[in-house]
DNA sequence: CTTACATTAGTCAAAAATTGACAAGTCAAC
DNA sequence: GTTGACTTGTCAATTTTTGACTAATGTAAG
């Protein structure tokens, strides 16, 4: 998810894959991985995008994390139960 | 939390830990670690945990899948936030 | 068709994290 | 000061993750 919202800010300014690994210092195959979910993005990438493509900074580490989330629990039962219940977890902790 | 649940379990039903170990295979300073959150359980314990102390399955599994999300949100930026997109997201690809 | 360039797939060693097991420690009650 | 319950510390072994490199695929232009 955040990896399709990365490619289509990329494509959005018409850069490469190249263009952009070269800001995460990493290369092409590792980019094209991370755009389409088989590697995660680091959380220090998603701030080095978010000024490379201009978006607030919030707005992508927010996706970012919430891909994370969702990745180690779909495949378990009650994943929406739990999910509400870390929520609310959460804000109680606040 | 998972772990302070199943302590209250255990002692509610007077069980020792080496007891309770015994249950799930493994010896008391695993399940001593499980109950305090240094160690994770794992989703068969919580099963057999469920059948000892004659809880729900689905009440246990819940609160330790909550767990697993806590666990690596909290220390991020944007948790709550991202929780919600999360949960945002699992109820759309229901 | 063949070249040139963008992207993707595959492989693999090194690094990091997790696991399970054991020994030794604390602490309280007796 | 011994016993029993629990905790702490350590460690090798397994598993997972990471980064890098090479090869394959796609595609547009000449």
């Amino acid at each position: 998810m955040i990896g399709v919202k990365i490619r289509q800010l990329r494509e959005a300014k018409q850069m490469l894959i190249r263009e952009v690994a070269a800001q995460l210092k990493t290369d092409t195959a590792m980019l094209s991985k991370m755009e389409r979910g088989e590697r995660p993005f680091k959380k220090e990438d998603i701030i080095v995008l978010a000024n490379v493509f201009k978006q607030p900074k919030k707005e992508l580490l927010t996706l970012w994390l919430a891909d994370r989330i969702l990745k180690n629990t779909s495949n378990e039962e009650y994943t929406i139960e739990s999910i509400q219940l870390a929520l609310k977890i959460a804000k109680e902790n606040t």
